[in-house]
DNA sequence: ACCGCCGGGACAGCCCGTTGGT
DNA sequence: ACCAACGGGCTGTCCCGGCGGT
């Protein structure tokens, strides 16, 4: 993919992700990154223009599939809307468990990154919400959507011991029982 | 309480709030919050010796309600644990909204002030997950209750526009059929 | 004037200057001046927020004077603006000897500072040369007049070890020879 | 002269030479010349060893010329030697307007490079003025010659719209009003 | 002749916290 | 109770140059 040679490219995009994780983007200096996979800072911005571009790399990949799945979901008929909300974002979790994580403890940052602005990522949230919420503008409604979206979220990013199938199987049951949806 | 003759403290303590929750811990400098408040920055650690304690006395609070939550829940029979855990953290997820918040974007942060350390916070989530789950240790159990665990933190961060009445009755009602113990 | 209780502020400038006019602005950091004055850099960007606040501090007074000569021109009869020109610039180029320098020698740098572009100092050198070549678009004139100019600035800044009077005359008399317009 | 089989060495030192004069020596990257001719920094420094090296080389040919016109005033008689200088000089600004603007503007970078030291580029500036100024050593008559060099120079830098023969013609008029040598 | 990759060393600017004074 | 002034330390970024390969 984005091999180098020596393939320090793809270590310090391994390492940042790890930094990034456990101490958050603005807790993790360019240096410690350099530091972790052995190369001086200015190798590192050799790669990478920015210390923002490092982040934006790291998440791209998530922010292109929520956006694919954002598109799906606006050509599908209404009843059906919900559920495939819900098993695509539990799909994402599953996929994306640490990017998850990275995404949701630096919201703030990654909402300022220019890269993933270009995409239309921005009203994404929202529009899942609703679309889980099923149309319905009612408090209980919005709020069952809002706990099963940001409830998948959390648990995918909490970085569970369990396997793919399981953990996908375990967040679409319960995601559809918490809008009201529950299987037979 | 807190109130200095000025009433200095008290708006600093607002601003570095608001603040915190707007561009994160590390994301605000004491000069920030100096500004914001029309201050000096030597003003501001007259009141609090450290940029940490600011952050401590503000979550302080929530912390106390969590390890008062999480001795009451220690007291009650085990039928009885799932609902009590999920009413109580509704209640507080209603009051602390912000808080919530301070506490969700900054967890490291957050984990790293001695002042919370001190009180029993340390396993709280886990044990909390524990009691939504009823005791189970089945994938499907724990998922649910991190779920429900997660989405009331989620949503209750969120700032959602609703009195406290309609979001606590949303939140444990939701949450109930996330763990699957819908009333009724 | 801008004095700081230790002194520390004008013990910058001056440093500065030094600096600046000896290295140039670029060649010279602000390592270079905190060490030259033996205090912190952070104690440097206490008093000045950017290096360029420095650079545009010591070049104000001079912009300043140049606007008002500028402004005075303006409202003069056509026969007497050379005169009147060629005896402004070198009363500045006596008294300003080392802004002259500094402003000559880093002439792109200060030409990019907001804080001299907010005066009218924009024009100010196309608008002499056509003061001091009283009007005309002759080559011969335009030339006459940009050397007159320019021979002024470089000798101003030349630093000669000269007195203020004798300099004065020096470049009004030589200045005015070059322009045509000799005295007697 | 120095044409490579692909000619990127001369297409390096004109975008060096455009670059220095718009930015400056400092101003101008190594990286910032590369990209202007779309090579890569080690081509770049595969011709030439050093940043210094590539201004060496755009103000050696003006060098040169200037020792020559130098070594040409000490065989002249005394009268006739401040005219030979005003043509010497003038005929150099004409010819080089571009390298005089580079030398002008970065003096002190260009004074620090050891190829130029090589030749007997030292005193020139003060030997042109000792020059012009016919040997007298009045205040008047220093002060006239230096305006009349410098003159010269700025004007010559400044990049004026006109022919090299106008533009020569009214230097040397000028410049010979200006030491008080104006012809008949 | 040309280039990908990399490192050592700056440089500007920010941030937290202290000290002395009012 | 409040603040002007100051320092130590660090961060992101840049820049020059060199090594090894083609």
């Amino acid at each position: 993919m984005s091999r180098s040679p020596t393939g320090l490219r793809d270590r310090l995009l391994a390492s940042a992700l790890k930094l990034f994780v456990r101490h958050g983007f603005r807790g993790t200096s360019l240096a410690d990154i350099a530091a972790d996979v052995d190369c001086s800072k200015a190798s590192l911005l050799y790669h990478f223009s920015n210390k923002e571009a490092i982040l934006a790399e790291l998440l791209l990949p998530v922010g292109k599939e929520l956006v694919a799945l954002d598109g799906r979901l606006a050509t599908l008929a209404g009843e059906t809307i919900p559920e495939a909300a819900v098993s695509g974002v539990a799909d994402l979790a599953v996929r994306f468990r640490q990017e998850f994580k990275l995404l949701f403890d630096n919201m703030s940052d990654a909402a300022a990154l220019p890269e993933l602005r270009v995409k239309g990522v921005d009203g994404i949230g929202r529009r899942l919400v609703v679309a889980m919420a099923g149309g319905s503008s009612e408090p209980q409604d919005e709020v069952a959507a809002l706990m099963a979206l940001g409830g998948m979220f959390v648990t995918g990013a909490a970085d569970l011991p369990l396997d793919d199938e399981t953990l996908r199987a375990a967040l679409i049951g319960t995601a559809l029982r918490t809008i009201g949806r529950a299987r037979g």
